[in-house]
DNA sequence: GTTTATGCAAACTGTTTGCATTGCT
DNA sequence: AGCAATGCAAACAGTTTGCATAAAC
């Protein structure tokens, strides 16, 4: 009950302090996960503010620790089906970078798509964004899904990019 | 697998491997194994002639079967030590294709390099090698290690792309 | 004869599932 | 009220590890 309340005026205090122009993240995404017919949970609502609140590609245990915080109640397997829903409507991207476990990360800001790709490195498994040549990269890649979509028959529906190797750190050892 | 171990052998094997011409199925690939120090075994080669065979994109498992039919006494314990030992020094690729488990496909073939992406079926799960565009996407995805290198520091040494979408089977359900 | 590689079984890790209960709407 | 969502524990799948034995070199 008092974890209730609590977090009720954790969102209130937020909204207060950000109502301005730097949303509270994931109002918007609250909108999407109803419009599909899904019932907008304490656990649910606790998983997308954690993802709105990151540049970080948590994996479902780094984001059950994460929501435990503010939200005790909720269990690692609400967290998986969370995300597994999330990525369903399309809300979230998930990702695999060679580590055995998935990572995820929110597919749309409340400023639109943030396009970006992946640098992982090798030695820690550090990751980096990065939002360089995106421009260029979509216009090859839009013309490989008209080729490829032609010569294969496939309906091409995404794509993904990663550049591997050492970060700095890495290679000074 | 300690790594100076292995740079020592990369440039001590360079000769040995240019200097054997292009032999037919995996031959080559032996000279490599033996190059850094490992021993080539019944199982290690047998591994390495099942993968020199095929175009799919075998799991441990997958290989572990095949292997089986000419090489009974292997265990799968071994296959995954050898693809991860394969892994190590170049050999073979590891992919990941969302299904949870790991695929496995040679590096290079006796002509050298095969280049080529992957166009996954999110549908069926069909994997299908890909080698259009791959001359504009070299050269898109080398600048784009240029600039990335300078910009964030890393020594980038490798890079994925993959296509997600629906083969003609799976649209026409 | 050394040292590395192997097979087996058991351990491990991330993820999924069955089921009784809770709690949105 | 009614049904979707949850937590817990147990199941699961792919992969890894410990250890005694076998086999390359």
């Amino acid at each position: 009950m008092e974890r209730l309340f609590l977090l009720k005026m954790v969102f209130i205090n937020k909204s207060k302090v950000m109502e301005k122009e730097f949303e509270r993240g994931h109002h918007w995404c609250r909108g999407r996960v109803k419009g599909f017919g899904f019932r907008l949970t304490l656990g649910r609502d606790a998983v997308l503010d954690v993802l709105s609140r990151t540049e970080d590609h948590l994996s479902a245990e780094d984001i059950y620790i994460r929501v435990h915080e503010t939200y005790p109640a909720i269990g690692l397997t609400s967290v998986y089906r969370t995300l597994d829903m999330l990525v369903n409507i399309g809300l979230v991207y998930k990702f695999d970078f060679g580590d055995g476990r998935a990572r995820f990360e929110l597919a749309e800001g409340p400023k639109g798509k943030d396009h970006h790709h992946h640098l992982v490195c090798t030695g820690c498994g550090r990751i980096v964004n990065y939002r360089d040549f995106i421009d260029e990269e979509v216009a090859l890649l839009k013309k490989a899904e008209e080729g490829l979509s032609e010569k294969h028959n496939f309906a091409i529906t995404n794509h993904l990019i990663q550049f591997y190797g050492l970060c700095e750190d890495c290679r000074n050892k």
